[in-house]
DNA sequence: GTCTATAGTAAGATAGAC
DNA sequence: GTCTATCTTACTATAGAC
C-alpha cells in the first residue's frame, strides 16, 4: 500500500513537471526556456527534475515521445478501422492516416507548435527527421509507391507544414477547413 | 589614399569575420556557436566584431542578407532572361525561377544548410517566414494563381525542402538530378 | 578601427540532508 | 524521492588603451 502511494506521488511529480515544461517550452522555445521557470510553475524542485528526467533535454524528449506516440497510435488506428470498414483504395487509406495525423496536430496544438518551431536539444533535428522519414516510408508503402525519394520528400514535407499550419489555426472550423484542403492537395499529388 | 587603405582594411576585417562565422555557424548551429571560436578562426578581435556587427546575431543576419540577396538576384535574372528569349508560359517561367533558386542552394550549400537548420537569433524564424511568403507571392503571381493559400503553402514548402535536400547532396550530379526531379513535381503541382 | 582584459550574468548541473 | 543551497562554467558584452 505504501508502495502504491509512493508510485502515485512520483507519477504526480512527473505529470506536474511535464505539464509545466510543455507550457514553458511552448512560451519560450527550447533555447529560451529555463529550468528555473519550469521548476517555479510546476512547484517541483530542481532536484526532482534531475532525478526523473536528467535535465532540460530529457524533459523535452519525454514530451516529444508522448506526442509522437499519440500521433502514430491515432493514425494507425484510423487506417485500420477504415480497412475494417472495407476501404481498400491505397490513396484513400493514405489520406485517412494523414487526416488522423493532422487532427492530432490540432488537438495538441501547443505541443505541435513547440516541435515545429525548430529548436530543441542537440541532435533533435536528426531525430525528428528520422521519425518523419519512417512515417512517410510506411505511408508510401501504403501507396505502393516506388517513384523515387522526391515524391516521398514532398509528401513528408507537405504533411509537416500542413501540421504546422493546422496547429496555428485559430478555430476548430478553420483547422478542419485546412485539413480538407490538404486532403485534396494530397490526393492530387499522390495520384500524379 | 590612406583613407582607401583603411577602407580596404576594414573590409578585409569584415570578410574574415563573415567567413569564419559561416564556418562556425555551419559546424555548430547558431545556438551552439560561440563568439570565441569565430574570433579564433578569423584572427579578428572581439572588439572589432562588435564594432562591425554588434554581436552574434548581427553577424548571422549579415550572412543571411548576403545569401537571400544572391538568391533573389539570380532568380529574377533567370526569369527575365527566359522572358527575353520569348518564353511566355507561366508555369515554365515559374520553373525557371525555381531552378535558379535551387542552383544557388547547391552553390552556397554551406550557407543553405545553416539557414535550413532552423535555429537562429530571436525572431529569425519570422523573418525567414516573411521572406518565403514574399518570394512565393511573387511566383504565384507569375502563375496567375488565386487558388488559395494551401497551394502557395505547398509550393513554398516544397521549394524550401527541396533546397535543403539539394544542399545536402554529395555531388553536383546528384544535385542536378534532384533539381530535375523537383522541376517535374512542380509542374505537376502547378498545373493541378 | 583594432586590440586586450575584464565585467557581468545566466543557466545547467550537483551535493548532500531529510 | 524530494528538497535547498551552491558550484561551475561558458558566454555575451563593455571599457578603455593604442
Amino acid at each position: 500500500m505504501s508502495e502504491n502511494r509512493q508510485w502515485a506521488r512520483a507519477d504526480a511529480t512527473r505529470q506536474a513537471l511535464l505539464g509545466a515544461a510543455r507550457e514553458v517550452f511552448a512560451d519560450r522555445g527550447y533555447g529560451g526556456a529555463g529550468i528555473a521557470e519550469i521548476v517555479e510553475r510546476s512547484g517541483i524542485s530542481v532536484g526532482s527534475l534531475y532525478h526523473h528526467y536528467g535535465g532540460k533535454a530529457g524533459l523535452y524528449l519525454a514530451l516529444w515521445e508522448d506526442y509522437t506516440t499519440d500521433q502514430e497510435r491515432r493514425a494507425t488506428l484510423a487506417v485500420k478501422s477504415a480497412r475494417a470498414e472495407g476501404e481498400k483504395e491505397p490513396i484513400a487509406l493514405f489520406i485517412v492516416g494523414a487526416r488522423a495525423f493532422l487532427e492530432v496536430c490540432w488537438e495538441q496544438r501547443d505541443a505541435s507548435r513547440l516541435f515545429h518551431s525548430g529548436d530543441g536539444p542537440a541532435g533533435f533535428g536528426l531525430m525528428r527527421r528520422g521519425r518523419a522519414r519512417q512515417w512517410i516510408a510506411q505511408n508510401t508503402r501504403l501507396l505502393g509507391e516506388t517513384e523515387g525519394r522526391v515524391l516521398a520528400l514532398v509528401l513528408t514535407t507537405v504533411m509537416g507544414e500542413a501540421g504546422r499550419e493546422v496547429a496555428a489555426a485559430e478555430s476548430e472550423t478553420e483547422a478542419y477547413g485546412l485539413i480538407d484542403e490538404v486532403s485534396l492537395i494530397l490526393s492530387r499529388l499522390a495520384r500524379g
